[in-house]
Formats: C-alpha cells, sequence, structure tokens
DNA sequence: CGCTCGGTTGATGCACATCAAAGGCTGTGG
DNA sequence: CCACAGCCTTTGATGTGCATCAACCGAGCG
C-alpha cells in the first residue's frame, strides 16, 4: 500500500506535476511539502478530446483536481440527448461535494472538452483537505461559484435564449483573466452550448450567424470571441 | 456587548427555542450546552405570510436557520418578475455559504411562506461553526440537496412544462417524512409555482386543474396534496 | 364600499422545436 | 488510395407549446 503511495507520489515529481499544482489558486501560498502531502497517491490522468474523466451513477473513491485543459460536466436527459451542467477548468476541484456522504455516487459525468488533464485523488486524502480550513474555505468558494451561476441560470430561465446565451459567452470569456481578449478559453461546439442553454442546435447556429454577421461574436475552429460584449449585455435585459 | 449576548441567550432559553434547536436533524446528537454556545447571540425572527428575513445585495451580517414554516429563495428578473430559486423548511441553514467571503452580501432575498420562525445569528459566531467538523459536514449537506436540486432542473430545463412541474411537486412533496400522505407541507400559490418554473401562471393554472380534473391532483386553499403520484412521475420521462 | 390578491378561461401570436436535406471535415479500415 | 461513417455546421419549411393579452369572479380586508 504504502509502496504504492511511493510511487505515484514520485509519478507526480516525474511529471513536474507538483510546481503545476503549487501555481494553481487553489494551493497559492501553500508549500510544496503541504501540497505533496495533500496530493499523495494521486495520479495525473491525461485524456484527448471527448473521453470520460467519471461517470454518473458510479462509484465516487476519487476527487480530481483540473490540471489544465477543460472539463464539461453532463447529465443525460431521459430524451437521451445531453444537459451540460457546468464547464469546470484549471483550478477546479470534482467530486468534492459529496466525499462526506457515506457510499457517495458521482452525480454527474465529467468529460474533456479537447487535450485536458487532471490530477485523480483518492477519496481517503479527503479528510486531510477538510482539517484544513483555507482548503475548506476555497472548495466552498468553488462551490460558491457554480451555485452562482446555476442560480443566475434559473433568473434568465423566462428570457430569451439570445439573453441565456449571451450570459453563457460571457460568463465564459470571464474565466481567462486577460481582460484584453473576450475569448473563450474553452473549445465549444454549437451543441455544447445547445445543451448548456437547454436549446436545439439549429437555434443557437441561427443567434450565433446573425452575430457574427453584425459583428458580435467572431468564431474560428470552436474558439469564440467576443468583439460586442455591450451588445450582448444588452441581450440579457432586453424586454424584447 | 456580553450583556447584550446574555440577554440574547436567555431570549433563548425564554422562548423555549433551546429544545426546539436539538430536535433539529441540523443539531441530532449535539448536546443542549454546544448548541447554546453555537447560537450564542442568536435572536428569534418571527414572520408572516411574505415578509422579508433578508434581501437580495444587502450586507450579509447574520446567517440564519430555520426553526419552523418555509421560507423561498427569491431573485427578481430585470423583466422584473421574480424567480424562485429554492424552498427553504425547518432545519435549513440560509446565508452560510457566502460567510467565508470577505464582505458578504446576500445573493438572494428570503421570504417567508405562512407564519415561519428563524433563528438569526451573527456572522462572527460562524468561525465556530466551521471549527466543527459535523456541522461543516451537515452544512455541505444541505448544500448539497440544493445543488442536486438545480441540476435536475437544469437537466428537465428542454422538457414540457409538465415535466417540470412534476418534478417540483414531487420533491416538494418529499419534503416531509411522513410519506404516507403526499402533500406538500408548504402553502403555495399557482404564481409561486409559475415563478419556480420559469411559466406564466395562466400556464400552471391550465396544467393544474387539468390534473384536478384526471384526480392527479387536489389542492385545498394552497395545500396541494398529490393522488396519483406515478401519473406525474410519468410526465417526467414522457417522450411527448 | 372599493381595494387588492388569487384563481380561471378563451383568443391570438410568436419564439422556439422539429423535420428534412446537404456540404465540409476527420478519422478509419478495406 | 478511396470509400465510408461520424461529427459539426448550415439553411429552409412547417408545426406547436406556451406566453401574452383581456376579461371576469370570489374572497378577504381596511
Amino acid at each position: 500500500m504504502s509502496v504504492n503511495c511511493e510511487c505515484m507520489n514520485s509519478e507526480l515529481m516525474q511529471y513536474g506535476v507538483l510546481p503545476e499544482l503549487c501555481a494553481l489558486k487553489l494551493f497559492s501560498e501553500f508549500s510544496e511539502l503541504e501540497v505533496k502531502s495533500l496530493c499523495q497517491g494521486g495520479k495525473v490522468i491525461v485524456n484527448d478530446h471527448r473521453k470520460v474523466l467519471f461517470k454518473a451513477g458510479s462509484k465516487a473513491d476519487f476527487f480530481f483536481v483540473i490540471l489544465s485543459g477543460a472539463f464539461k460536466l453532463v447529465r443525460q436527459t431521459l430524451q437521451g440527448d445531453d444537459a451540460i451542467i457546468h464547464f469546470s477548468g484549471p483550478g477546479d476541484v470534482l467530486g468534492a461535494l459529496i466525499l462526506t456522504q457515506r457510499n457517495p455516487l458521482y452525480p454527474i459525468s465529467a468529460i474533456s472538452m479537447g487535450p485536458s488533464r487532471a490530477l485523480k485523488i483518492p477519496k481517503a486524502n479527503y479528510s486531510c483537505w477538510k482539517d484544513n480550513p483555507t482548503l475548506v474555505f476555497r472548495i466552498q468558494n468553488l462551490l460558491s461559484n457554480r451555485m452562482v451561476s446555476l442560480q443566475q441560470q434559473k433568473v434568465l430561465n423566462k428570457s430569451s435564449l439570445q439573453a441565456k446565451m449571451a450570459n453563457l459567452l460571457i460568463e465564459l470569456a470571464e474565466l481567462q483573466s486577460t481582460n484584453s481578449q473576450q475569448t473563450i478559453p474553452i473549445p465549444l461546439t454549437r451543441k455544447e452550448i445547445a445543451d448548456t442553454v437547454g436549446a436545439s442546435v439549429e437555434s443557437i447556429i441561427r443567434i450565433m450567424s446573425d452575430w457574427s454577421k453584425k459583428g458580435y461574436v467572431v468564431t474560428n475552429d470552436k474558439q469564440i470571441t467576443i468583439l460586442k460584449s455591450s451588445k450582448l449585455i444588452e441581450f440579457m435585459g432586453a424586454e424584447i
């Protein structure tokens, strides 16, 4: 057992993951030693585009810290199509909230979008995570953000599709700190936008091409850039 | 200051609130002494129907434990109508998640539904709440439930209005533990249902009266009882 | 008594979904 | 190497679920 851990640990070092972890906002002001002990036994998962990190309904024996790329959190609807609950980027912690339960199952699936990497950490480690007030605080903040985002979407429930799309694009563009360019740091298909706002692909396409024509946005091989965020913001409050 | 606390504390005793608190699942297996110290300085707020407990955007200097009745958590849309985010009952903790932030503002408003009582606890107490692993654990579970509910609603986003209504009614009916009668333990107007599922009052009324005619539900002065939950569940999965 | 609030019903219209068809692009295997 | 399948995108035609508007009723209430 401990041998196994050792091995995993050396793996952490090997790939130079430790400094990468320390660079995350999640672990800022933590010493390398602390991070190393918190992530003991963690294993780096490298995913291509569209690979499942974990699946809704399966046993939650691990939790995850995203290192690079992005993952979508998805649930299937009974009609067979997907509903995207959230997009997670580097520094996000996945599967932590439910670890306090007895026999936890993942409530959602996590699927990579483009090449992505995550650290897979045994559930057992969580006991020392939750004894660290700073860490608990930061994980709560991550959850709080997700909650706020879900609530905001509920508020826009009765609004037009354009309002929901504007909200989504702006929210995603804010993920990256460099405010100069409003480029969404996640490769995003129209279908994924549709699954997020709960609409059909065709409707998304119609609105996106309209916005492109008007010069509000530019899309370029799944990279979406917002040119006139003021116009998009208008949609979010528009009566009509 | 300490005098004030004393007074508040005696207030806790006076109204016999302490045993009431201890009876909550939140505090089960806690001693009266512990609960008393955790809720030190707390003040009981008694509300009629439709009174504001706290308002979105105001400074969050307190957090709350619901003693009796129910509260709806609401945000205004830019169009001027309400969006109900969640219904909270006895034992729920409100305003706790954001207390880890620097200068927290309530992200939502809480409004009583029918006569309700809540314990208003100074923010300062939260520091000793969050040092108690059991309490942190239980508050996380409450949050987890809210998260799951919001996610479920996202999954039903593309479904018919009937599916969303069925989901809501069943979820609310499950709030009360007595499984014999499927009565929703919260007085609920059609408008409130509409604001929760993001629909118009008229549409809710049409569906509710249809269901009443068919004998699926009975409503009786804002008390809704589900007679045939199997029929409602059918709607949640129905293709058409 | 007029007031507001909650419930109800019908007529009309629109913002979407749905269906259908087609073209580009990528990877895969014969 | 080409053929084929699968994914993503696009456009047009058609349909419909639900919002919106308008009007009315009953109950509670200052």
